[in-house]
DNA sequence: GGGCGCGAAATTGCATACACTTAATCAAGG
DNA sequence: CCTTGATTAAGTGTATGCAATTTCGCGCCC
């Protein structure tokens, strides 16, 4: 009836309509598999905020039963991609802009968290590491390419959690940072906002080679409430234009 | 053979002997039901860490199929609360030290967290409720009562969760918490250690009284750090009377 | 005309059977 | 005696069938 849902039965199609690339018997299990196919899908925005995911037709889209689905179903649902309900079915999550804003904000508070331990405890090593995806961000400003700047951006990040020597907090953050990915897909295709992604990344990373374990947490926490402030214009702009009915 | 051994058999028999208590059909699934016996087992440390979990063992002792379980101990990994690997079934978790340290260290910023912005954000209702949280504390310093001072102190923290008005926060703050659980039990047995908790949780509550986020935060990532060190002295003591092993 | 209860279809939840992987046992060889 | 290999038992992974719950459509009553 509206644009609205017209968006999330074109989105369905595209995940549906592809043919299994499921790998069986390959160390992993089914459910594994399963699993990690659907996350992607959830997280590359195949599947959008609130597909109905189908035990039956998931089962004849892979080729498998239904038991190593609802398996990858219940590990999706506990890590929060997805929304099950007892006898109802399971929906991909689509958190309430309130739930959103407040996974924002963890997000910039956990992230911060893991540049200023960063800036106190990151190895020679992983300074490398760090001034590596940092300068390969910078080669990639112009390039243009939405899907390995992303990859690379994920890198970068990643080694900072690794820089803050708690596996713990690095396991939240990533979770956080999975979850939030499925509504700020569409910044990566904004070239203006790469080159200021990339300064603001700057300030993080000197920071953090100075051993500033403050001047670090600002960095970042300034760094993630400028991408949450990107994702609510965003959001504001798709709510204005009728395309969007929900939260 | 060692001592270690001997405890874990006979944590696990406590939880083997107990007659099923499963109410069937009770508006949850089977798995849930499971899930949640199985969580609340392994907190209140009837399952210690490493406890092996045999599926046809809990599905026997439970008198249901082994899909539920298996579909209860998907979600309980997803959450950590135990490890599972393909082929090779699942055990309790048993983070190493370096991990439980890191999740100690995770716990007291976000605990922080919440209580720095609780400080800001609390309504009337909610201050009411931690202000009745915190006196029937004080009241159960003396009373002695380990289970009971457990459940209020566990209702005092989230009641700041909810003031801080972030539900992400609020479920990856308590998650964690959960996670740690098993490994301070202990603490609450020690009756100094109530009064001595009581007033670190009194410079708390003033602090988000007077609406000092740094104050509340200061205290509450204090608070925190003091359960961290106790159970250090706690994992030292064990370890050096050798009734531990690993880590 | 609109709300209400009933019945059937669709979908999820659970049980059971079987296949596959792992690791433990035992045998033979070095 | 230790090592190495196959064999086998134990336990997990997957498929399938049936039971139970929800939901939608339809007729009935208000």
């Amino acid at each position: 009836m509206t644009d609205a849902d017209q968006i999330d039965e074109r989105a369905i199609g595209i995940a549906s309509e592809s043919a299994p690339p499921l790998v069986r018997g390959s160390g992993r299990t089914l459910a594994e598999e399963l699993r990690l196919q659907l996350a992607d899908e959830i997280v590359r925005g195949a599947l959008a905020p609130g597909a109905a995911l189908d035990e039956t037709e998931l089962a004849r889209r892979f080729q498998v039963s239904r038991t190593p689905v609802r398996e990858a179903l219940r590990q999706l649902a506990a890590s929060g991609l997805i929304e099950s309900r007892a006898h109802r079915g399971s929906v991909v999550a689509q958190p309430s802009h309130e739930h959103l804003i407040g996974m924002f904000e963890a997000m910039a508070e956990l992230e911060a968290l893991c540049a200023g331990l960063a800036a106190a405890r990151i190895t020679p090593v992983e300074r490398k590491a760090l001034a590596a995806a940092h300068e390969e961000l910078r080669t990639m400003i112009q390039s243009g390419d939405p899907q390995r700047y992303h990859e690379i951006n994920e890198a970068f990040h990643s080694t900072i959690y690794a820089g803050a020597h708690n596996s713990y907090l690095a396991e939240i953050t990533l979770a956080t940072r999975v979850r939030v990915q499925p509504f700020r897909r569409a910044q990566f295709r904004n070239l203006g906002r790469l080159a200021k992604s990339h300064m603001e990344h700057d300030l993080v990373v000197t920071a953090i080679m100075r051993g500033d374990q403050d001047g670090a947490m600002r960095a970042m926490r300034d760094h993630i409430i400028t991408v949450r402030v990107e994702y609510e214009m965003y959001a504001l702009s798709l709510s204005s234009t009728g395309l969007r009915d929900r939260n």
